[in-house]
DNA sequence: CGTGTTTGACCAGCGC
DNA sequence: GCGCTGGTCAAACACG
């Protein structure tokens, strides 16, 4: 059994299902407007790596041996939530912004409390990724501060939770071990970026063109994907395999978290290797 | 000194 | 209404 408990307990307002033949019309768009969508940017000039085979040169689906701690094994789930308009990043009016933060660190209860509630049950579309690797914090081009950790129920990891450094940003993830097999970390993102990749601070700008970018550095996991990442996995799967219904997740009801049946094969079965499936 | 992490407390939502 | 849980805050702390 493979059931992130991440998956299931986060998404109050939304839950997790395979996407279905129709549903991966939302990674067949035009990759430009589902980038958008998530504020990622699709700056040709910057230093992502954009192509899959830039991203992701072991991907398992043609390597499943590459079964190493730090192989990029993936498996992606997406969730759309309804995001009421109160939402500071969604307008872009950024609670961060030193006005907002005035307001809200107001002495006064009932202003904080309003804007509390304002706030509240906000959500923004999220992406869940299960990642092999044994680093957790994965870098993925952005800059994140550390405003918690939590135990999980049911899980002996913690759950880590990070905010986007850019104080203009709002953008949250969250990142835990499966409980099922603490070599998976499970990052799902939270809201949109306003603002560009700073590249890979830590490990300088990884170079595309360089397939060995990720896999000779058993110390720098892949940087974590994108949606252009998981367009581009899926149009590849998608001509490789005749597999009818990728199998890339979206959530969609609390209960429903379906991120991966590591025993189906199909393009999971691709993207997840033999071993991860079978701990 | 600036930036990021740790960690206990607090709050809201949800199920019973 | 109550208790549990997830998510966030914020002060203290660590580090370069």
């Amino acid at each position: 059994m493979n059931d992130p408990p991440d998956l299931r307990n986060d998404d109050d307002s939304a839950a997790w299902r395979e996407l279905t033949a129709s549903d991966s019309d939302f990674f067949d768009r035009d990759t430009s407007t589902i980038l958008s969508d998530f504020g990622w940017s699709l700056d040709h000039s910057s230093d992502h790596p954009r192509n899959l085979s830039d991203l992701a040169p072991t991907t398992t689906k043609t390597h499943p041996s590459s079964t190493s701690s730090c192989s990029s094994s993936v498996l992606v789930a997406v969730t759309e939530v309804s995001t009421p308009t109160t939402n500071p990043s969604a307008t872009s009016s950024s609670s961060d912004d030193p006005a907002d933060n005035s307001a809200a660190k107001t002495p006064p209860e009932t202003p904080l409390k309003e804007k509390k509630k304002a706030q509240k049950r906000i959500r923004q579309p999220r992406f869940a990724f299960m990642t092999k690797s044994d680093v957790d914090n994965l870098e993925d081009g952005y800059r994140w501060r550390k405003y918690g950790q939590k135990a999980v129920k049911n899980s002996p990891f913690p759950r880590s939770y990070y905010r986007c450094t850019n104080s203009r940003c709002t953008v949250k993830k969250r990142v835990e071990r499966s409980s099922e097999d603490p070599s998976i970390v499970i990052t799902t993102y939270e809201g949109q970026h306003c603002h560009q990749t700073i590249g890979f601070p830590r490990g300088g700008i990884l170079t595309a063109h360089d397939p060995h970018s990720f896999t000779s550095h058993h110390h720098l996991p892949p940087p974590l994907p994108n949606p252009y990442y998981y367009q581009e996995l899926l149009h590849q799967l998608h001509r490789d395999n005749n597999t009818p219904s990728p199998r890339l997740l979206q959530s969609t009801t609390e209960d429903a978290p379906t991120i991966s049946n590591p025993s189906e094969e199909g393009l999971l079965g691709d993207i997840v290797p033999q071993t991860m499936r079978n701990p």
